[in-house]
DNA sequence: TGAAATGTTGGGGCG
DNA sequence: ACGCCCCAACATTTC
């Protein structure tokens, strides 16, 4: 038992990314501070509203998520009370209704997020009611790995050395919510709308091999931590189950990231240290954001913003729905609209190629990955999509244009991965399915795929597109970074 | 967290 | 035996 009488009588805890009740940061903290506490979620009609399509997996997921969560609130004496509506005006409406002295949240980066808080504290506080926030979704957040100078890393190889560098065992410590959770209050039963009541119809979730919530998490982790030792390895392989597929979790909280940083620095070797890498770069692109929050709306390098694109609506759709011609890039989207997934090979693939063959602006792979990805974060997608439109923080160099079908000759040799999600070149051999267009009309007879009508002939041609690209690059270059003559 | 162009080397076929 | 050419195979440079 706290020796301290607590500060609050009663306090809310606001769940939004973090939907979960282990090693929950807010939680934690309200459960120590409060006599009573009321755990909260709202359906966010602000967020809602805007999405495009009535039919969202990730909806769906927090749907899903939250059952779980009010499971696991239940059986620790408390539960789940869940709103739909405005958070900016159903937040402060239940602190007013149960009388409560305080809000707890896990604190979340985005712009629009940030906004909304702020709303939501100046609410709270015109009323004299306390809003605390928390670390809770990163290992380091704002400003805590900087430079020796004091500034922010723009290169991520220094961050992630001196985030190494700088993380303790004390920084990957679980809270240990569940030795205070007498504080949790029972809201009584009934909360929850269903998917429908929120305006979403059922989606294929439930087919696709990524379960939600607290449970689905445990699984992925425990099935992940099987194969880490071979992740360094088996990463770059869309069609072998070499990544962890644990993105989704980490969006949503259904896991914390403290806990897989833990796992992945007990376990150490090679594969557990190439995908601690991967969770620097999480923490990175976060740090990025915050300093840096113009990205979303330009170019980290400004002079990028003068690269002359195109808007060629045929070719956007032909990026989008998967029929570019290029077998990879078209399984990739394919995999994307199937699942809401794609390996994180074939994010860059496909970000290269619309950005670098076909000549649409970043932005708007950008804004089709963050409709349709499960584990869509605002600060890795923007991270992810200026790297590979090369006017990023630490970006790959706009002369690197990835080939296609090199991509695919060396990352599914053998088709595997193609043939799963672009069934009209299943019996194209293993020689022609990087480029199919090769094939003679014999070929195409043989292998029941006729280019041009079953598949489609490329949309643009690699060299052609490569030149050109290097060319619109290349222009802006011209005077940038030369010294003027003195 | 490339790829293409260009340069170099060395083995083997051949006159 | 020797020089020449071809061209993989690898290395370096360039975009």
């Amino acid at each position: 038992m706290p020796a301290e009488s607590p500060r609050f009588n009663r306090a809310m805890v606001w769940f939004r990314r973090d939907l979960r009740f282990v090693d929950n940061a807010a939680l934690y903290h309200a459960l120590k501070s409060a006599r009573q506490v009321w755990c909260v979620f709202v359906f966010d009609t602000d967020i809602l509203d805007r999405l495009p399509s009535r039919s969202d997996r990730r909806v769906e997921f927090i749907w899903h998520s939250l059952r779980q969560l009010d499971d696991v609130l239940v059986e620790n004496g408390g539960g789940l009370m869940v709103r739909h509506g405005s958070a900016v005006s159903e937040i402060p409406a239940l602190v007013k209704s149960l009388g409560m002295d305080a809000v707890f949240a896990n604190r979340d980066y985005e712009p629009q997020a940030i906004r909304r808080d702020h709303a939501v504290a100046e609410a709270l506080a015109s009323g004299g009611i306390a809003f605390e926030t928390f670390k809770d979704q990163v290992i380091f957040e704002t400003d805590e790995v900087m430079t020796a100078g004091g500034t922010p890393y723009s290169v991520f190889t220094p961050y992630k050395n001196n985030w190494l560098k700088t993380l303790d065992d004390f920084h990957l410590k679980p809270y240990p919510v569940e030795k205070y959770a007498a504080a949790l209050a029972a809201p009584g039963s009934g909360g929850m709308p269903r998917l429908e009541e929120l305006g979403f119809e059922k989606t294929n979730l439930l087919d696709i091999p990524m379960q939600p919530g607290l449970t689905g998490a445990a699984v992925a982790l425990d099935d992940f931590l099987d194969r880490i030792d071979g992740y360094d390895r088996a990463r770059d392989y869309p069609a072998v189950k070499g990544t962890s597929y644990l993105s989704v979790h980490l969006r949503f909280g259904t896991i914390s990231i403290r806990r897989l940083a833990a796992e992945a620095r007990a376990r150490g070797g090679r594969g557990a240290e190439t995908w601690l890498s991967e969770l620097v770069w999480r923490d990175f692109y976060f740090q990025i954001l915050h300093h840096h929050p113009q990205v979303v709306e330009r170019a980290f390098k400004p002079e990028y913003d003068a690269v002359q694109f195109d808007n060629d609506p045929a070719l956007y759709a032909a990026w989008c729905e998967g029929r570019t011609g290029y077998p990879l890039v078209d399984a990739a989207m394919r995999q994307i609209n199937a699942t809401g997934f794609m390996h994180n090979r074939l994010r860059m693939v496909a970000a290269s190629f619309l950005v670098k063959h076909l000549n649409l602006h970043w932005s708007l792979g950008e804004k089709y990955f963050a409709q349709h990805l499960n584990d869509f974060d605002l600060s890795a997608n923007n991270g992810g999509w200026q790297w590979a439109s090369s006017s990023g923080c630490d970006a790959q160099p706009y002369f690197r244009i990835f080939n296609p079908v090199t991509q695919s000759e060396k990352f599914d040799a053998d088709g595997k991965f193609i043939r799963r999600y672009v069934p009209e070149l299943v019996n194209v051999p293993v020689k022609r399915i990087h480029a199919p267009w090769v094939m003679t009309p014999q070929e195409q007879l043989a292998s029941g795929c006729v280019i041009g009508s079953d598949y489609p002939l490329p949309v643009v041609d690699h060299d052609a597109a490569r030149r050109l690209t290097l060319e619109r690059y290349g222009r802006i270059r011209k005077g940038v970074g030369t010294k003027p003559e003195v």
